[in-house]
DNA sequence: CTGATGACGGTGC
DNA sequence: GGCACCGCCATCA
C-alpha cells in the first residue's frame, strides 16, 4: 500500500465535528515527521470521500494555499459541522481535536493508535 | 542531476 | 503571541 493511499485511509477514520493535525494523521498512517507528505497527500487528493477539510496545522489553524479560496472553504465546511473558530482563527484541539482513530481498527490494519486522554472540564460535544 | 518549492512541525528567542 | 531556523521529503523545472 502506497504512503499516499495510507494517509487518506487515516483521514477517512476523522469524524466529523473533529480535526487532526498533519502531524497525527502522519504518526497514525506509520510515517512519523513526515507531516508535509500528509499535506503533499492532500494537496494532490481528488477522491470525494477524504474529509480534507478535517486536517489542519499544530496551531490549530487553516492552512494557507497558493489559492486563497480553498482556505475559506475549509473554514466554512468546518463550521458547518461545529468546529468553532477564534476571533483569530484558531480551533481549539482541547476540544475538537482527534483522540485518534478505534484501536481495534487500528491494530486490524497495522495503523498506529494515538491513545490521547481528554482533558477534564472540557465537555467533549461530539463523541 | 540539482536546486527550489511546499495544505508541516519542533525548538529557540 | 510572533518569527526565524532547520529537518523533513515528494515533485518538478
Amino acid at each position: 500500500m502506497s504512503a499516499r493511499a495510507r494517509i487518506y485511509a487515516v483521514v477517512r477514520r476523522i469524524p466529523r465535528g473533529r480535526v487532526a493535525t498533519y502531524g497525527q494523521v502522519a504518526l497514525v498512517a506509520g510515517l512519523p515527521r513526515r507531516a508535509r507528505l500528509v499535506g503533499y497527500a492532500l494537496a494532490a487528493c481528488e477522491e470525494e470521500d477524504v474529509p480534507w477539510q478535517r486536517v489542519v496545522n499544530a496551531q490549530g489553524r487553516v492552512s494557507g494555499r497558493s489559492e486563497p479560496l480553498f482556505t475559506d472553504r475549509q473554514r466554512v465546511l468546518l463550521e458547518q459541522e461545529g468546529v468553532a473558530f477564534s476571533r483569530s482563527g484558531r480551533i481549539d484541539l482541547e476540544r475538537f481535536g482527534w483522540r485518534g482513530p478505534d484501536p481495534e481498527w487500528a491494530k486490524e490494519h497495522d495503523y498506529h493508535p494515538l491513545n490521547i486522554e481528554e482533558k477534564p472540564g472540557q465537555p467533549n460535544l461530539f463523541d
